[in-house]
DNA sequence: GACTTGGAGGTACC
DNA sequence: ACTGGTACCTCCAAGTC
């Protein structure tokens, strides 16, 4: 018989020594499918493959002429009934490709992509062979190919969001639960009895529970979808079953859900993929989001425009709420879900994109490192260049590579502080990728022998070979499809276009730090080195050229030129860019980014010279574009970055400081009047390792061991906040003065106006000749007073 | 005791 | 341990005069 669906969620297991592969997926009708398939696990041998073709006792051998490292090689493909098997091999011969994924090595050896449609033949399972599975189907795979037609595939998803008493998992309750799904919402609780159509009441946590499966079991969703459930909801309420002695049969087998160690924890459901939104987003969205944290709250704001409910009115440590708080917590855990919902639904073209491109299972692409994305990228397809894949790198290796010395990186121009008029930016696009593919930089391609591809690391000469090498070939792969989806968006804007382009971007750009990524199978930091080497030539020599024709040079930084057109026309520019290009290696190009009607420059805080990565521009169109300033930094109060980010708008927007000045006194009256509300005066700073780890005796430190003191839960990666307040003590440190948000006391209006809103703002009035310590009656005039 | 200096720490740029 | 290097700036503590 044959059947077709689309694979979702991917799962391994060994019967009496053989591998099996089990695929759940639906197929169009929207029945929910499971396709049981064995598979025969294998590994290579490339050394004395003769004495080990003789010692050798598997299900098949072949010999095969590969490549390893771009040289060809004669290697043995063994072939094994299970990944046991393929372990016991290992032990007794070096072999290679056996640290590879099982799934990854099912879907490479099959040529199969995850979420698109498959055709498969085979006999429908009988009943008491699959018993224990629920699913519509369970299917016997004889045969599995990749169709060739594509459909649209919209998967059914459920959100969840768990509230508790006690943050720390295992210490307190469970309060309530929300789903929200289509047409579906459902708050469960045991807490409360309510009015609310979606709240549900249950005698206790354990039926509360009990309810919670059955309406998972009941919707049978293909995605259940938290927002750092992988590090919460998932593990609190295993807790909770256990405690209460529920089984959490959330798996299409009925089995709780797993939870496999990395970094951090994991939870897979059999059947059912498991999605944590914050981890997706934090590797795929957060370099591009404004957002300070990766919240629910901030980037579902960013994203969607809609925000959590507000309920800093109930007081979480009373333990008698009223009727009225319950339903507003009841309305406030929904929400979550519904936001966590509709985040999924913004995000899911990504996820369904990099599933696709990457080959890989949407629970493996919502949680991989962007440097894990790269390496599954290039294992899928290394068939196409016949290469047998490398080893990961062994604990010793690693650490040898950790403890490696650190090479030159990017370029950056020192700039000469002031204001400029009339400002072309140009940058390179995806230039260290397009460094990569133009120099041929890999390790399969880097060289012993003399060759005219040269760089430089720290006085010595690296060679790479010009035959094209696998890693540069796929990178440039990788950079035309992009170019190739992006135009092709740019005809028919959607969603999965977009999103398509911006996966192969991704892991174009991350490809420069894979290989300088001491875990990285194809580590090579002199093809790091030299990829900063030629890019750091190039921009060098870019800039040069813009000299040469009277463009000043302004700044740059990386792959980025500013240049002052003065005089001279934007076409001028332009055709000077075009010139330019066509000078550049390989696939290598310079592109306008913007003109600027006005940029500044400033001093350091310390020292005369322009300071690097600081700057703000403003288009003809009077679009702020901020870089490095205090403006953009979370560790700053709100006070002195919406103060400095005023004052560089009205700057640049007359090109002069006269309403700045005034702006900035008006502000100083208002600090020294206490007119200023303590919310634009706190302090944000996260903490970055746990407490006892810290060497110095910060602010944000010394406020984190209050709050401990106090019993407020503190967490690893959360923000401490923090004002500075007066106090008697005159030689009092900052970190003495530091006090809770929620504490009582008077803010100290000599640290504001010195210590933040003064080095905001001071090195942007220099470039006017301004001394805006002038307008400060400060601490030294006051300390006079006191001899 | 005032001032300088360097490390720790955090966050941004690309 | 989960891409890379470059850079700015604050706060604190130790050292210098």
């Amino acid at each position: 018989m044959k059947f077709t669906f689309i694979p979702i969620n991917f799962e391994s297991f060994e019967l009496n020594n053989q591998t099996y592969i089990q695929v759940y997926g639906r197929n169009e009708k929207g029945k929910r499918l499971c396709i049981l398939k064995q598979f025969n696990d294998w590994c290579y041998i490339i050394k004395d493959i003769e004495k080990a073709k003789k010692k050798l006792d598997t299900i098949k051998i072949q010999e095969e002429s590969k490549n390893f490292l771009g040289k060809p090689v004669k290697a043995l493909k063994v072939y094994t009934s299970s990944s046991k098997q393929t372990k016991e091999i290992a032990e007794k011969f070096e072999v290679y490709e056996n640290d590879i994924n099982i799934i990854t090595k099912f879907l490479i050896e099959n040529k199969l992509t995850p979420l698109t449609l498959w055709e498969i033949e085979g006999e429908l399972a009988s009943n008491n062979e699959c018993s224990n599975l629920e699913v519509d189907f369970v299917i016997k795979a004889e045969k599995i190919t990749q169709s060739q037609s594509d459909i649209q595939f919209h998967p059914k998803f459920l959100a969840y969001d768990i509230e508790t008493n006690e943050f720390e998992i295992g210490k307190g309750e469970i309060l309530m639960i929300s789903l929200v799904g289509n047409n579906f919402k459902k708050v469960l609780t045991w807490k409360k009895q309510s009015k609310k159509s979606f709240v549900e009441y249950f005698k206790d946590e354990a039926e509360m529970l009990e309810a919670f499966v059955k309406y998972i079991k009941e919707y049978s969703p293909d995605f259940l979808v938290g927002y750092f459930s992988d590090g919460f909801d998932l593990p609190y309420l295993r807790a909770r079953a256990e405690h209460n002695k529920v089984k959490l049969s959330l798996g299409l087998d009925n089995s709780a859900p797993i939870f496999s160690r990395g970094r951090v924890l994991s939870g897979k459901i059999k059947g059912i993929t498991h999605v944590d939104l914050f981890r997706f987003i934090q590797v795929a969205y957060s370099q591009y989001l404004q957002s300070e944290t990766l919240s629910l709250n901030e980037v579902a704001n960013e994203l969607i425009g809609e925000k959590k409910n507000d309920i800093s009115h109930i007081d979480m440590n009373k333990t008698e709420h009223t009727q009225k708080h319950w339903e507003d917590f009841f309305e406030y855990n929904l929400q979550d879900s519904v936001l966590t919902y509709k985040l999924f639904e913004k995000v899911w073209p990504d996820i369904l994109e990099f599933s696709r491109v990457l080959q890989e299972p949407p629970y493996d692409v919502s949680r991989d490192s962007m440097s894990q994305n790269v390496e599954n990228y290039i294992l899928h397809n290394l068939h196409k260049f016949n290469e047998i894949a490398k080893h990961k790198a062994s604990h010793e290796e690693i650490s040898n590579r950790i403890e490696r010395e650190k090479y030159e990186g990017a370029f950056v121009f020192q700039p000469k502080p002031g204001l400029y008029n009339d400002i072309a930016m140009f940058d390179f696009s995806s230039m260290y990728a397009s460094v990569i593919v133009s120099y041929n930089l890999s390790l399969s391609t880097l060289s012993k022998e003399k060759t005219n591809i040269i760089s430089e690391i720290n006085n010595k000469k690296v060679y790479f070979s010009k035959k094209p090498g696998f890693f540069p070939e796929l990178l440039k792969q990788i950079i035309e499809k992009r170019r190739e989806f992006k135009k092709e968006y740019n005809k028919n804007p959607n969603p999965i276009l977009k999103a398509r382009s911006n996966a192969f971007k991704l892991i174009a750009n991350a490809a420069y730090g894979y290989q300088g990524f001491f875990g990285a199978r194809y580590y090579c930091l002199e093809a790091a080195a030299s990829t900063a080497y030629f890019a750091r030539e190039n921009i060098k020599s870019a800039i040069k050229k813009f000299e040469q024709s009277n463009f000043q040079p302004i700044y740059s930084d990386t792959d980025s030129i500013a240049v002052s057109l003065d005089n001279k026309s934007k076409k001028q520019a332009l055709d000077l860019l075009k010139q330019i290009n066509e000078h550049l290696p390989g696939i290598m190009e310079l592109e306008l980014e913007d003109f600027y009607k006005r940029g500044i420059w400033v001093t350091k805080r310390t020292g005369e010279f322009g300071a690097k990565k600081k700057y703000a521009l403003i288009t003809e169109d009077n679009k702020l574009k901020i870089r490095g300033f205090e403006t953009v930094r979370r560790d700053w109060c709100n006070l002195a970055r919406e103060v400095q980010s005023k004052i560089l708008k009205l700057i640049l927007t007359d090109g002069n400081e006269k309403k700045a000045l005034e702006y900035i006194k008006e502000t100083i009256k208002k600090i020294k009047e206490r007119k200023i509300e303590l919310s634009e005066l706190v302090i944000r700073t996260q903490l970055k390792k746990s407490i006892d780890e810290y060497k110095a005796n910060t602010p944000h430190i010394a406020i984190a061991r209050k709050m401990i003191a106090k019993n407020i839960p503190i967490n690893l990666g959360m923000l401490i906040q923090y004002y500075i307040a007066e106090s008697d003590n005159k030689k009092a440190l900052v970190r003495d003065r530091a006090k809770m948000i929620d504490e009582s006391g008077k803010y100290d209006i000599n640290y504001y106006l010195n210590n933040q809103i003064l080095p905001a703002v001071e090195n942007i009035f220099e470039v006017f000749n301004v001394d805006i310590n002038q307008l400060i009656e400060g601490k030294k005039q006051m300390k006079l007073g006191e001899f």
